[in-house]
DNA sequence: GATAAAAATCGACATCATGTAGAGTTTGAG
DNA sequence: CTCAAACTCTACATGATGTCGATTTTTATC
């Protein structure tokens, strides 16, 4: 390892807490699909990762920071992953490309997107979170309806506003879709797909 | 009062619990617009309905309870207004009809809709009365695409899927938009029809 | 209007999950 | 080795839920 100054950060890090931490976690995410949020209790998640209720706290001040931690965890991933995202010029392909990004990403994290929706209402950092989510989808589907000739502005009929029904539209979908099967939710994408297009004006 | 035969039914009824039953819907959704459903105590409730905890237990076995039988006056209500209503044959004015009765429906009731949405995943009875609602909806959205020409199936660019996917538009849309004004709301509905009549091929 | 059954109400109790506090143990840098 | 920070635990306080049995009020009927 020639040259492997640890220098300040990438120490010997990787705190036994942070292990914890990422048990708490993930065994909050495994929970959750078996029991769902109401049922699962503080000492459900501490018991799967190992420790104590009391020990938990010492790491999250209540349950719902836990859950608010993991969907911060998954939804930064979907950002990065969106940035990384090379932009195509053509309209028809952009569609494409962004309901195939979507369908993998719900099939990966539908679980955690599906409780972050839910719990958007009543814990305000999680409907922070998603809010600040959908915004991103907003935007690029209005970039895309512009390119493809769609007035700009945000007046009922024009890009902003219709980006912003058809993010809804594709939210909704998802979350229904993606709680029966894969198959339905590739349906389903094919569907809003073609709903999209037809917003666009490029019906084939 | 001449031949004022009771009969069997119509009795002297309004029994004084029914009064009670109201009062204590009637409280909940004031409640529930106050401090939303998680705050919301079942002692504020018989409280507010001017009773014991007890007491309101002789009625509702649960809060849960409570709010099911709200969502399903409500949803009742729903029901009987959407049968009484006409059917136009014209596909551009049986759009417009709906979607102007969608928007009174969701200015009296949006705060009841709302939770019934947040609540469909944790009470299973809401659930279910959500979900027949969003049936008839359906239903209804498919009918019309399928007389403006659109091909009849479940497949997913036939009608079925398609007015799935616009049903879930106009709920998502509107739950939002209910929470901000009246004025979004009429703004949001303008959308979601412009989108809904595209879709239909009806472009002016 | 007296009366008995049904309807309605109450206060006390048991339970359970949450969150807090403080004491004790492990870990690692110097 | 030693001390401070990181970590963990048990015990407790709180607050909401739902249950129970006793008691009072309504209501139908004679």
């Amino acid at each position: 390892m020639p040259g492997n100054h640890p220098a300040r950060s990438r120490r010997t890090t990787e705190r036994k807490g942070d292990v914890r931490e990422r048990a708490i976690l993930d065994t909050c995410e495994a929970l959750l699909a078996q029991k769902g949020y109401d049922a699962m209790t503080v000492g459900d998640i501490a018991q799967g990762a190992g420790i104590t209720r009391g020990a938990l706290y010492f790491y999250f001040g209540s349950k719902q920071e836990v859950v608010t931690a993991l969907v911060a965890r998954t939804v930064e991933h979907l950002w990065e992953r969106s940035r990384a995202t090379a932009e195509t010029d053509e309209p028809r392909q952009a569609i494409a490309a962004a309901m195939r990004r979507t369908v993998e990403l719900w099939n990966e994290h539908g679980l955690v997107f599906r409780t972050a929706i839910d719990l958007s209402l009543t814990v305000p950092e999680i409907g922070e979170l998603w809010s600040r989510t959908a915004g991103l989808f907003i935007t690029a589907i209005t970039a895309v309806l512009e390119r493809a000739g769609i007035q700009a502005g945000t007046e009922p009929e024009q890009a902003s506003a219709m980006a912003r029904a058809l993010c809804w539209m594709i939210e909704r979908t998802f979350y229904h879709a993606s709680q029966e099967s894969r198959e339905n939710l590739q349906k389903a994408s094919s569907t809003c797909e073609h709903i999209w297009l037809v917003s666009a004006g490029l019906t084939a």
